[in-house]
DNA sequence: TATTGTTATACTCTATAACTATA
DNA sequence: TATAGTTATAGAGTATAACAATA
């Protein structure tokens, strides 16, 4: 284990997985929203666009579980995307308690410009940080290990 | 590079740091929260604590600048820990302007409290996951790369 | 009875602008 | 003029409880 516990100083912040997800996470942000550049999409509109386009039909409470949020927080969000035209909401016909939400031509038309906003953000997170290319897959791949999102979306 | 862009599916989120570092903080915060067992600390109260035991006499921006937030925030957090008793702001004798802020011996006391929080939080993360403890150095290394935390704090 | 989506509420944190007191 | 800390405000996200419609 890496240098842990330091009784004297308690100087251990910065080997904690919670701090330093925490700021992996605010950089990230910061720099997506500007990359966005005015697309008013907040991170978990962008999240959830992205994870319904590749999971048509999936539910509201099946969607939040995999992005990491709740059902509650899931229809402020649809609300948001569904008030742009970007995604719709339709009763399951099997079960008429479920939405089977799904992304609209509007909502796949943004989804290149999300992409790219994506992509930058990752090239200028790697140039400002001191990650190899070889690292940074690294880093991608233990993450996905810590969260259980190796195989899942 | 790790497979990025799937321009059939838009199936990429599980490579974006920023979201799996969102998944990261999210659940290590929720399992902090749990083990902080009712010592009634916010996260950002637990990190500034720790902080300014390891910088003393350290000021409200430099506190903020070093662990990812706004001196407006640290207004908010050094007021619930100094009403606490956790920690004193001390105004700057060579700059009236500053605040120097120190962790009352009240302070101290509940510092291994919060560790052994630290340290139950990163066991149960790390048995909830798929790493070994050989990864998981390697992940706080690679993480602390990605934000420039290598030898600072 | 249990589940899906919803509404409501409280709190933490981010972001921004403007203010005060000091420099 | 600039800086350290503060106040105020708006918004995003978390957490929890309760409710309606449906199963």
């Amino acid at each position: 284990m890496v240098s842990f516990f330091n009784p004297t100083n308690y100087s251990y912040l910065t080997s904690l997985i919670g701090h330093m997800s925490g700021l992996s996470h605010l950089r990230a942000t910061q720099l997506f929203t500007e990359e966005l550049n005015g697309l008013e999409l907040t991170p978990k509109q962008v999240i959830a666009l992205e994870f319904i386009a590749n999971n048509p039909t999936v539910s509201q409470k099946e969607i939040a579980a995999h992005i990491g949020t709740t059902p509650t927080v899931m229809v402020g969000v649809l609300d948001a995307l569904a008030k742009r035209g970007l995604v719709e909401r339709v009763r399951s016909a099997e079960d008429r308690r479920r939405h089977s939400v799904a992304v609209t031509p509007a909502g796949h038309d943004i989804l290149p410009k999300i992409e790219t906003a994506a992509k930058a953000v990752e090239t200028r997170l790697m140039a400002e940080s001191n990650l190899t290319s070889a690292e940074w897959d690294q880093l991608i791949v233990l993450m996905q290990k810590l969260t259980n999102r190796e195989e899942k979306l």
